[in-house]
DNA sequence: TAGGCCATCTGGTCCT
DNA sequence: AGGACCAGATGGCCTA
């Protein structure tokens, strides 16, 4: 990057690309002088101000304001995708390796701010499938495969067009996992690198709910296009297996309570006293496993933090 | 090789 | 005059 911009700056010195504007630009002040002579025939002269000589000064200063212009404009772009990036960063499914494209990091940020913000406006915490589908709404295949792998899902199980059909071994799975829904893994998922899923992104799951992934999010049904709250349709079929995992055993105790918060945000960091009690003891649970949940690019202890306390706030 | 994504350059327009 | 912003053009890189 570094060596391209000497480059550009080498170009931008030796100029020839503002060889090419100021030949242009002598091109078009001889235009000028013809009009003059022109007019000198008795023809209408051009109005307006006139047209200035270039001057050897003047084709050097603006040679150098156009440097200047396009120094300016490469840092205006830099600060763009640095704001991109930051986006990028608190929006769902981070990833250094595996970076989002610009126009899907901003329709993943639409959906993300809209489902937050029914869930502010209706005080209910969605499932997990309504949320993720939520979030994946008018994303591309890769995009969707993406927030898919954060979240170790499938995205069969909660894109509606897919869910119709499903390959008969992968239905086997299905049932498997609705009938076990914390210990089904298959192994079809392409490879890491994914992406991260923290803390605030997930809200409560409740087992049963994996059956109903074609539920509406919210009262408002995601396979309603003609909904304002999102455009375009839906991303083409997708063609990745799913990988669920929701086996975890968190080695410490902030991880425990990192992992409930996260899961069981209702109970918000209170510890996994409160879990039997709402969820109906571990058989309900659903662990999606930490690894997975903070891989690969991990946020920071005060993210994690940030998360958490986010989480609980959402469900206090 | 086509298509997607990206960085950069450039000229136009608006504003200070 | 100069800076910010924008959109079009262009070329490079990568992947299916």
């Amino acid at each position: 990057m570094e060596e391209k911009n000497e480059q550009i700056e080498a170009i931008t010195k030796d100029g020839d690309d503002d060889e090419d504007a100021i030949k242009g630009l002598e091109y078009d002040d001889e235009e000028e002088d013809e009009e003059e002579e022109d007019g000198d025939d008795g023809k209408p002269k051009r109005r307006g101000p006139k047209k200035k000589k270039m001057t050897k000064a003047r084709l050097l200063r603006f040679k150098m304001r156009r440097v200047k212009a396009n120094a300016r404009e490469r840092n205006r772009m830099h600060g763009l995708n640095d704001a991109l990036e930051s986006l990028r960063k608190v929006v769902p499914c981070y990833s250094k390796t595996q970076k989002l494209s610009k126009i899907e990091t901003l329709r993943l940020a639409k959906n993300y701010i809209w489902a937050l913000s029914e869930i502010l406006r209706s005080g209910k915490s969605p499932d997990l499938m309504s949320f993720v589908q939520a979030l994946c709404k008018g994303l591309s295949q890769p995009t969707t495969n993406l927030v898919a792998g954060c979240l170790q899902l499938n995205p069969r199980t909660f894109l509606p067009e897919q869910s119709q059909e499903i390959p008969s071994h992968m239905q086997t799975a299905s049932a498997s996992f609705t009938s076990h829904p914390y210990s089904y893994q298959n192994p079809g998922l392409p490879s890491p690198p994914y992406g991260t899923m923290d803390s605030s992104h997930i809200f409560h799951v409740k087992p049963h709910s994996y059956g109903s992934a074609l539920e509406p999010f919210f009262e408002t049904p995601l396979t309603d296009c003609t909904s304002p709250s999102f455009d375009g349709p839906l991303s083409p079929p997708l063609s990745v297996n799913g990988n669920f995992s929701f086996k975890h055993e968190p080695s410490s105790e902030f991880e425990k309570n990192y992992a409930f918060s996260m899961h069981y945000p209702g109970a918000g960091l209170a510890g996994t006293q409160g879990h039997a009690s709402l969820y109906g003891g571990a058989a309900q649970r659903c662990d999606i496993p930490m690894e997975n949940i903070m891989a690969y690019d991990g946020h920071s202890h005060h993210e994690r933090i940030m998360n958490a306390q986010l989480s609980a706030i959402f469900h206090e």
